[in-house]
DNA sequence: TACCAGGTAAAAA
DNA sequence: TTTTTACATGGT
């Protein structure tokens, strides 16, 4: 057995329909009842499994990167507790007891992904990025490697175009590779230092670098106001919000689990 | 066929 | 300083 425990109750499908919901991920692959990454150059695959996941392979590397990208280190119990005090989120940890949001592992993977998302569908920012992780990933037996910075980084414009990138979202992409700026040592800092810094990179915005602390940095309190989506959200439950950005102070200190939640709920409701 | 979709930077006013 | 515009794809 290649067990890793996750709290319980821990809602495999819901929590993980992120990967197949919009369309193919071809880094995060949905196949027969189980996701599959490559972690360490190895397809992993990952599986529903009494008390948790079943991993496999699975070594003390592969289950570091497993639990961040099954959103292990955010603090469930202590959010259900809160929740109870907001009616709409009551209701919908209710329904969704066992949701825990995914992240991504990596930080080159959450910026790149949140510029193909920049200004369009979901459903075109996955088939762009598909296709881009199929160009420049490292391939194993189902999922393909995200591609690492240093190989995109000897990419061109062109190259990227013919995938679907506007001109100016290849140069994000370029930019990004190749700029001076230690992406896992943002974790050290506070999130409006975060914030600072990937700001200052062409094409990362306010909106990017939010999603950043939100998706990839799990930090507790980021709040992705200039969200579509979380703004439809807000105003489906909130119709008296007149400011997206000022209804976060209501989710304090749980402002990320609750916009993963007011999302959720919306999207099934 | 149009129009919109989980933005951003640069130009124009 | 504030407002407007260009951008490429996929679904409806």
């Amino acid at each position: 057995m290649a067990l890793i425990a996750v709290p319980q109750p821990y809602d495999f499908d819901t929590s993980l329909d992120r990967f197949t919901f919009w369309g193919v991920d071809r880094a995060n692959v949905w196949h027969d009842g189980g996701l599959h990454r490559v972690i360490a150059g190895r397809d992993v695959r990952i599986t529903e499994a009494p008390g948790g996941v079943d991993a496999e392979p699975l070594d003390s590397a592969i289950e570091a990167t497993v639990r961040k990208l099954l959103g292990l280190e955010f603090d469930l119990e202590a959010f259900h507790a809160f929740a109870q005090g907001e009616e709409v989120l009551a209701a919908t940890v209710e329904r969704f007891p066992g949701f825990r949001p995914p992240l991504a592992p990596d930080p080159f993977e959450a910026l790149v992904s949140s510029i193909t998302a920049q200004q369009v569908s979901l459903h075109a920012a996955f088939a762009v990025r598909s296709r881009f992780v199929d160009r420049f990933g490292e391939p194993a037996e189902l999922a393909v490697a995200f591609p690492t910075r240093e190989l995109v980084a000897l990419a061109t414009e062109e190259e990227l175009m013919s995938l679907g990138f506007s001109r100016r979202k290849a140069e994000y992409v370029l930019g990004l590779a190749r700029a001076d700026l230690d992406l896992g040592g943002l974790a050290a800092l506070s999130d409006a230092e975060v914030k600072t810094r990937l700001t200052a990179l062409r094409g990362i915005g306010e909106w990017s670098a939010d999603w950043f602390l939100a998706r990839y940095l799990a930090r507790p309190e980021a709040w992705p106001a200039g969200d579509l989506g979380l703004r439809k959200a807000v105003l489906a439950f909130y119709p008296e919000a007149n400011d997206i950005r000022a209804a976060g102070a209501r989710f304090h200190p749980f402002q990320n689990l609750s916009a993963h939640f007011l999302l959720l709920a919306l999207r099934y409701r």
